[in-house]
DNA sequence: TAACAAACGTTATATTATAACAAATTAAGG
DNA sequence: CCTTAATTTGTTATAATATAACGTTTGTTA
């Protein structure tokens, strides 16, 4: 029988470990860059560890941005339902991580019909910094 | 002085004539294969009209799929807050169109200090037809 | 009608992502 | 331990998505 992976691979393990330390989202290509040091030579090692790490609830995409951000939310495993803030100035870009938010989402129902378990939501806006340089 | 444009060019309103007409989220090369009869033949000729669409509010980008979808809303002047439902079998995207999500998601604040005036929401799920035939 | 902004056309290229195939590694049951 | 199946890896090639840079044309307005 098949069991849900628990162990990280070692491909998998070096693309999370850049991921965790950059300060912001990183795409694809850049992570690329950061790990060729590191033996990960093509682009499809990078994306096959990206997948991964997405279905582990390890990282997530910010759409928007086609770029990838680690997730500090330890209770996030398996991430179906996740919410970020982007600063359109500075780039920033932060999870949120609000129960009242997640709650009232993952119960919304509109007259569709359809039951929704999973969500992604982006907000934009200027974060306190930039706000305060304008 | 400089207006807001009011009327849409003539290769603005190819681009959002073939995105109204269609039963779903047209990809920006599938566009560009539906316009060549008239007359748009490269890439950055679509790319630039869906901007200006976009800021326009007519058409709403489905960053999940790279994929663009007419806006129906007549109130969605400038189209800063989206919501959308997808169906993760048959594909079949759906704004929505809810006053309190709406509402409530505009006046959403977290700890951040910052202040959204913009936001992209994508639900996933699966919709009425497919939820059946499971 | 001069001046400026917006849109257009075109070529080239950058960026993001996947297909296809074979070899190596890992996990689990007998 | 050994076999089998699944997963991961490595590699080349290519598909799909998007923008840069340039010069021309069109439209608006003072």
């Amino acid at each position: 029988m098949t069991q849900k992976q628990e162990q990280l691979s070692k491909n998998q393990q070096i693309v999370l470990s850049i991921i965790e330390r950059a300060k912001g989202p990183l795409k694809a290509y850049s992570i690329l860059y950061n790990v060729q040091k590191r033996g990960i030579k093509a682009p499809l090692q990078v994306y096959r560890a990206l997948e991964k790490l997405i279905e582990a609830g390890k990282i997530h995409k910010i759409e928007s941005k086609n770029a990838f951000i680690a997730c500090k939310n330890s209770d996030c495993e398996i991430s179906k339902t996740t919410a970020f803030s982007i600063c359109n100035n500075c780039e920033h870009v932060k999870e949120i991580k609000n129960s009242k938010l997640s709650k009232y989402l993952s119960n919304f129902a509109d007259n569709s019909g359809m039951k929704y378990k999973k969500y992604n939501l982006e907000f934009f806006g200027l974060c306190k910094n930039c706000k305060l340089k304008q």
